[in-house]
DNA sequence: TTAAGTGCAAAAACTTTGCATATTT
DNA sequence: AAATATGCAAAGTTTTTGCACTTAA
């Protein structure tokens, strides 16, 4: 488990009531799933249900809300990578903050770190007056297998 | 009309040829609105659909499968900027290639460029052998206004 | 000619919402 | 006690697909 100090369950509550929200078993067990989410891996809304489901019964409405929430918090983030639906990762702060590289193909996802990105994103943020949140680098490229491949579309 | 010299409709018949594929009236009716639209704006399937519709009676599938397909051919850049669905613009070489600084609550977009971003982009990519499509910094903040206001989500 | 593209309508996939009930604060 | 959150089921959006017909190469 490597990442799971980052973001306690106290701080969300915390977070969460400064806003007249509150804290519940769902919220912290959802927020749980991805602290224990292996690095590299995002899970879309019907993914996180899945591995709930078993457990805790919670439903897909509060999954879909919940993602929502969190990502407008900024504890999570939205991320497009392949077709059709959002994946959601933890907002991790600097040292593993990270962006990323997919094959508009066949969606291989890579990620990489750039503090440079990190420190121009927040400029561009800041001097506008705009509290950051997230600072995302995606490139939409080819992989070397699919450069290879006729395979359209 | 700003960007019309861009991107003409024979290089997209070349490029299209190349791969098996074919030049239509279609095709080239929607480059060009594309071509057409202001710098800054973006537009939905929804919404080309219904600037194509009057004069041209271009089916919404077709829309959707034209999108896709140039924004893998590279041709056109999807951008995640509001809730729920994707938009679309021109995939602009260097002096008017930008990112997106986007409000989480009131989705008001600001576009800003930036070299180095273009530049640590590429090399991502290419010291990875993926072929370059598009490299597009989107940063999740909070404007000025709605950091004022207490309204939820 | 012949393989790719289009339009239409239907289906699928994804996400939101209304409302009664349950829970935090 | 009061207001927020949840679950369920239903509805709403957005996107894809099958198929017969058309058209570019």
């Amino acid at each position: 488990m490597v990442n799971s100090t980052q973001y306690t369950s106290a701080a969300l509550k915390a977070e969460l009531n400064s806003k007249g929200w509150r804290m519940t078993p769902q919220r912290e067990t959802i927020l749980k799933v991805f602290q224990e989410l292996p690095a590299g891996n995002h899970l879309n809304a019907e993914e996180l249900h899945a591995r709930l489901e078993t457990s805790s019964g919670i439903s897909l409405s509060t999954v879909y809300r919940t993602l929502k929430l969190m990502a407008r918090m900024g504890i999570l983030r939205e991320l497009e990578l392949a077709e059709g639906h959002k994946h959601y990762e933890l907002n991790q702060p600097y040292p593993h903050h990270h962006h990323h590289l997919v094959c508009v193909k066949c969606y291989r996802t890579i990620e990489f770190k750039s503090n440079p990105i990190l420190t121009i994103g927040s400029k561009a943020a800041t001097e506008r007056g705009f509290k950051l949140l997230d600072c995302q680098l995606t490139i939409h490229a080819v992989c070397p297998e699919c450069q290879r491949s006729i395979v359209p579309l």
